[in-house]
DNA sequence: TATTGAAGAATTGTTCAACAATCCCTATTC
DNA sequence: GAATAGGGATTGTTGAACAATTCTTCAATA
């Protein structure tokens, strides 16, 4: 039983090392690409030349080039032959698609959270709790990117990879918006109570009220976008 | 009105004439790849050396190393770190992944169906003839692709890119465990009649009957994919 | 002043060669 | 059979080069 036991964290170690430095220089870059823009350093409308970000970055042409390749395909970036790479400006319609598309993933997962795997429900908790902590500071950007950890915490409640997948690639993209709005924190600060009122439906098994809710909230917000849109036009 | 219709057209041609060798080297051996694997051509578990298929193709291996970006993206090739690139072999956790996801997607896409573009359901006829069309001459390859366009024109309904795209992809991904099944043909035979039953409900108005219909199908599907597994096992 | 065209500079897309690092395969030894 | 070493093959990356395309600037013309 000793050795038997031995064995298992031997073999677990093994499997960690093995994944130190197993990753390539254009997905690392592509990594560092993926959070300024999440985050907003790069904004959308930049154009990334390859030239000045390979020397900022200190690789090569051809290798900033895959990690473009990899990021166009999640939608963060837009390339045009010829002309170059840019962080992608989403239009209304975007918008529009996307809370289609996220009503159809996050409805869903709530539909199907009586399954949820174990520990789906606490990444939604943490999710929340990172959120409101965030606020009581006036770090409305970790506001931010916590109100993304809690969509992704829901969709989570699925199982599901490729359902994950999605969420991660449409809420990275969602950012885009956030981060020409004029007035992201009002944006923010009434989702806070509500993502709380979320949680509590989920953890007390009334799945078809924390359906209708996000659902509500999923048109509350694209319909406040929208409206922001037109006011910035 | 006839200065104005003469801008319009002259527009158009403009537009049209712009996509006129636009797309680079790399997107196009992507997409000569991606037919080759949805076709069979490239089965599962196929290592795609840098060396050969460059020499192959005719491309340097830097284009063809971003050609293989675009497609792992895609769940098509899977990129091993310093051990090359394969084509995908989707295990059974994968298929019902893959089924969970399509539930997801296309029972939705049903859902809103009252609301699908003009022409959207031309397309499922279409998709539904193609295959009647490819059964009656035995071609079977040809009805598996008619029914990869039948379900992507159920996805269609809902008038989406980003669900357009999703269906796209899985759907591709679906293709890969086809071709390492034994009895193509058996599996395939069946659906033809349902897919006719299927667009008949849609074209009728019947949306809640189609929804759980395709549900229903989708449940059979998944069932007979992780028999085959078994069998092969 | 506004528009058009030309020229030059900047940049992208692709190829090629080179090299370091890693993996795979084979042969040898225990 | 298992372990090790060596050699070859391949991948990952860099940098240079060049053709093609786009962008910017300036001059000429209406």
């Amino acid at each position: 039983m000793s050795m038997t036991s031995r064995r298992d964290w031997v073999a677990d170690l093994a499997n960690e090392r093995s994944l130190i430095g197993r990753s390539s220089t254009a997905a690392r870059v592509a990594d560092a690409l993926r959070t300024r823009v999440i985050e907003g350093a790069l904004l959308p409308g930049t154009r990334l030349s390859e030239e000045d970000l390979g020397a900022a970055l200190g690789v090569s042409r051809n290798t900033l080039r895959e990690a473009f390749r990899l990021l166009t395909h999640e939608r963060l970036l837009v390339h045009e032959f010829n002309r170059g790479v840019f962080v992608r400006t989403l239009t209304p319609d975007d918008v529009r698609d996307v809370y289609q598309y996220r009503r159809v993933i996050e409805c869903a997962a709530v539909h199907q959270s009586a399954h949820a795997p174990a520990g789906a429900l606490d990444a939604v908790r943490a999710a929340v709790e990172e959120g409101e902590a965030a606020a009581l500071v006036d770090d409305w950007s970790t506001v931010g990117t916590a109100n993304m950890h809690f969509h992704q915490g829901i969709v989570g409640l699925a199982g599901s990879q490729r359902l994950d997948e999605a969420a991660r690639q449409v809420l990275a993209e969602l950012r885009l918006v956030f981060h020409v709005m004029a007035d992201f924190q009002r944006f923010h600060e009434s989702y806070l109570t509500q993502n709380r009122a979320m949680y509590q439906l989920l953890r007390t098994g009334r799945i078809a009220d924390a359906e209708t809710e996000l659902a509500r909230y999923l048109d509350v917000a694209e319909r406040q976008l929208l409206d922001a849109f037109r006011e910035s036009a």
